[in-house]
DNA sequence: AGGTGTACGTTCAATCCCTGAACAAGGGAG
DNA sequence: CTCCCTTGTTCAGGGATTGAACGTACACCT
């Protein structure tokens, strides 16, 4: 059965729609060359998909048909709970965003609050784009905490209190009465990324989210990597020092603690009183020496994570994402400069450290490519 | 081409061959259903497959064929070069172990010497075995360094002085006339452990093998995982104290530096005078307190570095393989421990810390692993 | 402007492959 | 001994891909 020829042809199929999906319009002459399935096959096959309605076939010159996804009916919404705000974007299948909107949110609340909270941001939307609830589909959902991947339900009650032991999806889902897919806002962040962001075309690569706290995600030939349980890519709870401050995971000297926004708004207090972190990295921008400084400390402590991860994973590609991220080389170089002295040398030369290019859309447009793409994990 | 009918044709004959390598002897029946295939396909596959003198047949009993893979013709030839030690090993494609020998070398030695050291080795076991030298095959080769996956080229001349530059496949396979892979020996002993020791039937799996050095190898997805430029799995040079000790490697305080035997080794000198990695193991066991505590150290530092690794990668299953496994729960309770304290609980759950089944066999056998299947990398 | 060349998409016969059903052969239970 | 089940083989039938042939439309050169 898995192995019939009816099989053969459900591959094929499934190759020329990805296909088609990826590059946005093809012509059946370039279809053929990159599948490399025969003219005639791709003739018959793009004629089944037009009758099942999966692309849409247009004239363009001479007797070349163009060949592009269907403008698939139904719309998707994506919804990013952030540490302090709250971020929903409304969007076509074909990855087009028609409207987006934020607001500032404590996730410290508790979830039946923040999903109440995101409903209101997603009826108020559809209300002002002017789309009935009804021609929603999907949503899917990031979170800034660990989400167990059997049953999605929330874990470690330490990191995220009040949200702990809920189904986030689940409850989304009874208030919107549409199916919704929940990750963690780290590897939606890298999903965002490597679908239109600065990981676009890599395959092995790492994401830090540095917002409040640190996230991070790893995709490994091109798929979200998961590990065996659902929590590969914590890199915030590394320990860099073992006899430093206590972390809401429990352990001591996480990555967070040193070098998460929450610890940098910490630390810059008595000088400059209550920060946000984009506001320090705007000082920080303009000169402020203090604000420099605790960037770049930071960035040494990330750079000591990213070394490990090098020597562990040998990435091609490491993507800094979260409001952080905004400091650009005042935190990257000092990264770069510890990488080149900590990890082995052959795994140093070969990473490239680069700025997210989504900034603060990127939990949200992850959230949005990952309805709408169930296969993008790493089988496990 | 990729996806025509022959090519499916291929897929179901090499599925056959694999399940039939994988249980050694099945009936067509058993088989059609294990694949999945019906009846009528495996009759025909199994005569292209007789034909082709890729399996054999025999009766069994009523109708009953019993398939079993060729007696393939023709030997291959394992070597494993450890920091002080040269093993070889014969056998069988079908994995059957005919005969294996090991001798002391020092591979501080040149690149020519160990090589020539090795065909000798291999000669004389070839003679002793009454076996031709025009039976062998194919030839694996591990070595405890870094190895350059574009070219096979021996890299890092610090680690490896004396091998830097040379091509060890390229030299051997001129020696001996055959082909030889190289890999090195962390790969190759993930490998014997994933194919007939501890990690059989895990797929998310890290081998470390700490003998006077510390290697590492990742497996994912049951795959040996390299990175974007080979170098994943590097965790014996993940730093643990940035102010430590030199390492061959360059950096400071590499894991290498707090737990590899030569450290072990050193720290005992002054009271036990100089002895091996297997004798200080030894001597635990019988009880010396001195010897038990700079195991229970040892782990403790692999420990630091292991709980990274969960964090990072979450892997279900930690091998412990080389000399120093032997101390067993002396050297695998103290990595628990930090582990449990330094991981993040989930990931601390998931995984299992067990010691290699293989011994100081592992390499030589991983060698005879790899050149028997080439696809046991993960796509790059 | 006209002719020629080239690329594109479609059609069709040929070829290859998997499968279900029918069938022969043997073993085991009652 | 008979019935029943399992096993392996054969054969016709239905799918799927492909190469070749063909009609068409644009581009380019003269």
């Amino acid at each position: 059965m898995a192995n019939s020829l009816t099989a053969l042809r459900e591959t094929n199929r499934r190759l020329i729609t990805e296909t088609v999906r990826k590059s946005g319009a093809l012509t059946q002459a370039q279809l053929a060359r990159q599948t490399g399935l025969s003219p005639a096959t791709v003739s018959t096959i793009v004629r089944e998909l037009r009758d099942a309605g999966l692309v849409e076939i247009s004239q363009a010159g001479g007797r070349r048909h163009l060949i592009s996804p269907a403008r698939e009916t139904g719309l998707v919404v994506g919804v990013d709970f952030g540490h302090s705000h709250l971020r929903v974007a409304l969007a076509e299948r074909s990855h087009r965003v028609l409207a987006e909107e934020a607001m500032p949110f404590d996730v410290g609340a508790r979830a039946p609050e923040g999903l109440a909270a995101a409903e209101r941001l997603i009826v108020g939307l559809l209300g002002r784009a002017g789309v009935n609830r009804a021609e929603i589909k999907a949503v899917g959902l990031g979170l800034p905490g660990p989400i167990d991947p059997e049953t999605g339900i929330m874990g470690s009650s330490t990191i995220l209190p009040g949200w702990a032991g809920v189904d986030p999806a689940a409850e989304l889902g009874r208030r919107l009465g549409v199916p919704v897919v929940v990750d963690n806002d780290a590897n939606l962040g890298a999903l965002a990324e490597a679908t239109w962001g600065a990981a676009k075309g890599w395959r092995e690569v790492a994401y830090m989210k540095i917002g409040t706290g640190v996230g991070a995600s790893i995709l490994i030939n091109g798929l979200l990597y998961r590990g065996a349980t659902g929590t590969a890519g914590e890199l915030g709870h590394i320990t860099i020092d073992e006899n430093g401050r206590l972390c809401r995971c429990g352990n001591r000297g996480c990555l967070e603690t040193l070098a998460g926004g929450q610890q940098l708004i910490d630390l810059v207090r008595p000088t400059h009183g209550q920060v946000t972190v984009s506001r320090l990295v705007e000082l920080a921008h303009g000169g402020d020496i203090g604000c420099r400084r605790v960037i770049a400390d930071a960035g040494r402590h990330l750079g000591v994570a990213v070394a490990s991860l090098c020597n562990i994973l040998n990435p091609g590609l490491v993507v800094i994402g979260g409001a952080l991220a905004e400091a650009g080389p005042l935190l990257i170089e000092p990264i770069m400069t510890v990488v080149g002295r900590l990890a082995i040398p052959s795994a140093a030369r070969a990473v490239n450290v680069v700025k997210g290019e989504l900034g603060e859309r990127a939990g949200v447009l992850g959230a949005l490519a990952h309805v709408q793409s169930p296969n993008v994990e790493s089988a496990l």
